[in-house]
DNA sequence: TGTACATCAGTGAACGCGCGTTCACTGATGTAC
DNA sequence: TGTACATCAGTGAACGCGCGTTCACTGATGTAC
């Protein structure tokens, strides 16, 4: 992981997209869901840069597109639903992550290193992504409230996959104090990538030291192991 | 501390201070400092109340206080400096419960507990003001940004009171270790505030206990000790 | 003791802006006869 | 093979709103002479 790289700030300038030149061309017949594409990659775009995702507005997603306001209400009808779908598939790619950097794990040390480590990667990646979904109060609404429940999925995982380290056999603990330690884990996740993506201005150590502290801390093994094991699961 | 209460949503509706009737009497004339501290109040209401803080308004404030708009710029030179005052005199005040729910303490695992418990109970209090001041952009500008530094203090009496614990006569461990334990246990609370004051619809264990067991895993204590010290500390 | 003046603590109207949303429309393209 | 029509994929102008900020002003109160 590099140390400590600005997240490409640029709020107010989205890169005129095309200034006066090529003014978009209308889609043909049978394409107009290129458009409803364009929009959410537009969007999600938006959402990952701006660093106040929050304020995302329906006419700053139009300009991004090149399209006029109103056109957006042929696909969605309002800003809201937009939003709702790239928090979906982000929420959907962020699960899939942890997933793929948890299957190739030879042990269950292993698994929960590679399930926190992906997490904690993606929410310092892409802060605006995550910082609207797990900043305020959108995904409760948006996520949870769209009958999706992918935030379940994703802490049910890391339960499991903390209790497969620190109660191999299921017997030494029971299954509410496994919830409340995967619960514990998945807060001190989210507290080190939220103040680490806000507070960029302070003398920060190396995001894999905290990482494999924070990981020896919830499962009760020597940091040293950890760190190997985030060093081997690095791209 | 008690199970789980809304925080008092009432988003859109700043409760109309004098509707139409006693429509406020100018100041007499030394006074004019006192409208400077009703806008302080009312920034500082609103900013605690409103569950999107961030786009708190300064016509806002000037409803609230019964006040033109304008008036405001006789006191602040805009809104960012108002809240910015309100800000620095929140966070004085987390800075100050936090001391003083340690100076007490008969020995350092008390004196971590009770730091810790007082950040914890102001940031799940005060849920406005805690996503103000730790959640986003607004802390470096205004906080750190304004020459203050409260934010280093708070932190480094938690690195010291942590130490304290788990390296009593400094001799097993550097000061870089020292602060990164700590820093890693200020972005646990802050995972904990900011998850179970964003997501209030999840199935949450009582707080004590999530504290109990993050102090434990931090310190290496026994959740029980803990327990019992956050008893003991509650009013 | 009276009075002109200065100051204080705001007010009220106006401005220009970006916003979400609506509505009638437009122009290209396919399809029925 | 031609032509009227339907549909599709948007457009462009307008609306009303709340916002930050400005500016000339107002009315009460203190002060100098």
């Amino acid at each position: 992981m590099s140390p400590r790289e600005q997240p490409a700030a640029s709020q107010e300038q989205p890169s005129a997209p095309q200034e006066q030149a090529a003014p978009r061309r209308r889609n043909p017949r049978g394409q107009g869901q290129v458009l409803r594409a364009q929009l959410i990659d537009a969007a999600a775009k938006l959402l990952a840069t701006l660093d106040q995702p929050e304020s995302l507005t329906l006419r700053q997603v139009a300009r991004e597109v090149g399209v006029a306001p109103a056109s957006i209400y042929s696909h969605f009808p309002d800003l809201g639903a937009l939003v709702q779908h790239v928090l979906r598939l982000r929420y959907e790619e962020l699960a899939r992550l942890m997933d793929q950097a948890a299957r190739p794990a030879p042990d269950p040390l292993a698994d929960v290193v590679g399930r926190c480590a992906a997490y904690v990667r993606w929410g310092v990646g892409q802060p605006g992504h995550y910082r609207t979904l797990f900043g305020g109060r959108m995904p409760t609404e948006l996520i949870t409230g769209s009958a999706h429940g992918a935030g379940e999925e994703l802490l049910g995982a890391l339960v499991a996959s903390l209790a497969a380290v620190t109660d191999p056999d299921r017997t030494r603990s029971t299954p509410e104090r496994h919830w409340q330690a995967g619960l514990l884990l998945w807060t001190a996740l989210h507290g080190l990538v939220s103040l680490y993506n806000g507070h960029g201005d302070m003398p920060w150590p190396p995001l894999d030291d905290l990482l494999a502290d924070l990981i020896g801390l919830h499962t009760g093994r020597p940091a040293a192991d950890i760190s190997a094991l985030l060093a081997s699961g690095e791209d």
